[in-house]
RNA sequence: CGGGGUGUAGCUUAGCCUGGUAGAGCGCCUGGUUUGGGACCAGGAGGUCGUAGGUUCGAAUCCUAUCGCCCCGACCA
């Protein structure tokens, strides 16, 4: 039991002038954490209480074995957080990587440093991880493993944003599994995929698993774990039938599987668009082309070498599917950069063969399935001011590979169930990746099978955002007097009013109740301030503490103690000699509630 | 990094346009009256107005530079 004279919970009436959503006013408003600088958070002891109840249910859920997809499970242990560049620089991803890696080289003299990093801290640590299960493990016999830690995180993150949301130093559990075969790897994803849905369902968050992009990670597929929430970052798109995925990722059902390509309606011809440099410009009269039948040709650096993108002229680029050609690093083109290859400026540009200026600088021409709905449409002719119309898709145009590269729209038709598609916004909380042998084939991570044969590990990895959780939580669920903390990760589960810190009697009652509600399980905060009634409830709300019993003179008088849930309104009044009973049951009931959950 | 905004006491802020002794509320300290939803009265402490230059007899206020912070965009747990 703590006494909350003698703790420390800086409560504020007033929001902080720099905090724009609830979650963040709230985190701050109710002691939790302080700021130190943008992205920079120091955890108060009530932030860190929630916190580590956050962090020791992850642990319990990820250390439960799988049966159901036949998986031990996790282990748990510690990495440094300071990386030597080195390792970074042997892995895939250095250059995409190390934009957002602080560096972390002596300090020095101040005179000068040295041009490349000698260390950095860590932003993940798939990097560090697999040099060392190489090192450790050589036998099939020792597969699979999955290690994991919860730890500090540095992103030099270009824009902090929203508190604790996204922090250049933030606290993440990470995982990683290694396994002998792709089966066997997809075990240990499911495995974890159903310890995360235990873990956020036992902390009290709806969490939904949703397809995403695999991003810098790389890897052959993944899913991301989504708080729904306005502020959020991420478009969740989802129909009524199940299917959810990052927009990122989001494919619809607009091109049918069986579309004919369409027949040619005559040979291509050029005409004249002086001035005409959009899609729009093309619409209007006197054109008059539909941006429907317009063939949209973007121009994009992969790797320093240039590529097209064509697409629907309506449509539009959903740029993170892009990572799917396999570059490493990719941009759009600058115009200075365009005009060379393909002869003309952005607005005439085009993909019909044989008009490409200089089609063997090109990385390749990558074009949207859904161009194939236009059968026979409007281009650039690579020449400025002249466009080319009939150009039929299979017949003229250079394409190296189709692929899914639009942004799909809401409305349109649902992958699996063909129901409209809808959108809303969430947060990210949780991200599973496949990975495959990305990492073990850089490090050279190899076992010897039962037949003396080599093979390179199978690896995942599992990120969950914990501090992010935490607000995450409270953007969840608050109401306009305070959070209104899940139980499971409360900082304190039953708090204690004394209204009367001098009356012998009170002080009595309230140590006995403390003790009760101790016993049956709860942790305990013992409001023993010197401070007026309104004070303390005021108090008592914004922190929100799931159970609150007030113990007070008037009270006392009518021979009862006050009970309230502090996401209810109603008042249970108890009579004295029935309050211990009473308190050890809601606990129980409390906390039993959980246990079911989980 | 591009665009927008903002820095005044521990916190929330007024004053800036139109230069002339820096003001309030909360919080804090002392005393008193209070005591079931952020009490009241009296007294008090606390500010190099982000920083550095400049203009001026005189700068929180005008100019220049610089730094921090917040928001919108690209990135992420």
């Amino acid at each position: 039991m703590k006494r909350w004279s003698q703790f420390f919970v800086p409560t504020l009436k007033e929001s902080p002038a720099d905090a724009e959503i609830a979650s963040h006013k709230l985190l701050v408003r109710a002691g939790l954490v302080r700021k130190l600088s943008g992205g920079l958070y120091t955890f108060m002891p009530l932030g860190l209480r929630v916190m580590q109840k956050i962090s020791q249910i992850c642990r319990e859920e990820l250390e439960r074995e799988q049966p159901a997809h036949q998986r031990p499970g996790a282990i748990e242990l510690w990495m440094p957080h300071v990386h030597p560049a080195e390792l970074w620089e042997q892995g895939p991803r250095w250059a995409a990587a190390r934009e957002i890696m602080f560096r972390a080289d002596s300090a020095g003299s101040g005179k000068g440093r040295a041009k490349e990093p000698e260390f950095v801290l860590g932003p993940t640590h798939e990097e560090i991880i697999t040099p060392l299960v190489k090192q450790e493990i050589t036998s099939y016999r020792d597969l699979p493993k999955n290690f994991y830690q919860i730890a500090t995180k540095f992103r030099n993150e270009i824009r902090p944003r929203y508190g604790l949301m996204r922090a250049r130093e933030f606290v993440m559990m990470d995982a990683y599994s290694f396994d002998a075969d792709d089966e066997g790897a997809i075990k240990s994803y499911l495995a974890m995929k159903a310890s995360y849905e235990a873990f956020f369902r036992r902390i009290g968050v709806k969490a939904i698993a949703v397809e995403a992009d695999t991003g810098v990670m790389g890897g052959s597929f993944s899913h991301e774990f989504m708080v729904p929430a306005e502020i959020g970052d991420d478009d969740v798109i989802y129909s009524e039938a199940g299917y959810a995925a990052n927009r990122e990722k989001a494919t619809s059902a607009l091109v049918p599987k069986d579309l004919a390509d369409a027949a040619p309606v005559g040979a291509v011809e050029k005409f004249a668009t002086p001035g005409v440099v959009t899609i729009a410009q093309l619409e209007a009269a006197p054109y008059s082309v539909s941006g429907d039948t317009q063939f949209k040709t973007l121009v994009y650096i992969g790797d320093g070498k240039p590529f097209l993108v064509v697409l629907r002229g309506n449509d539009e680029l959903e740029e993170a599917k892009l990572g799917s050609l396999g570059f490493t690093l990719f941009r759009p083109a600058t115009a200075e950069e365009i005009e060379p290859v393909l002869g003309a400026k952005p607005g005439s540009l085009g993909a019909v063969k044989g008009t490409i200026k200089n089609a063997s600088a090109l990385a390749g021409v990558f074009a949207d399935h859904a161009i194939r709905l236009i059968g026979n449409g409007v281009t650039g002719a690579n020449e400025d001011g002249f466009h080319l119309k009939n150009v039929n898709v299979s017949r003229d145009l250079a394409i190296t590979k189709f692929g899914d590269f639009r942004r799909v729209r809401t409305g349109e038709p649902c992958p699996q169930s063909g129901q409209p598609l809808q959108s809303r916004r969430g947060i990210e909380v949780g991200h599973i990746f496949k990975l495959g042998t990305k990492y073990s084939d850089k490090f050279g991570a190899v076992y010897t099978d039962d037949q003396k044969q080599s093979h390179p590990m199978v690896m995942g990895c599992y990120g969950i955002g914990v501090s992010r959780t935490l607000q995450a939580i409270i953007e969840q669920s608050h109401d306009a007097d305070g959070i209104i903390w899940p139980w499971a990760v409360a900082p304190f589960q039953v708090l204690i009013c004394l209204l009367d810190p001098k009356l012998p009697d009170a002080v009595a009652m309230a140590e006995k109740l403390a003790a009760a509600a101790e016993s049956a399980g709860a942790d305990v905060l013992l409001d023993d301030r010197e401070e007026r009634p309104g004070v303390k409830f005021k108090d008592a709300d914004l922190i929100g503490i799931p159970l609150r019993v007030v113990i007070g003179g008037k009270g006392l008088q009518a021979g009862v103690v006050e009970v309230k849930p502090r996401a209810s309104k109603d008042v249970e009044k108890v009579e004295l000699g029935r309050a211990e009973a009473r308190l050890i049951e809601l606990v129980r009931a409390a906390s039993g509630a959980q246990g079911a959950a989980a």
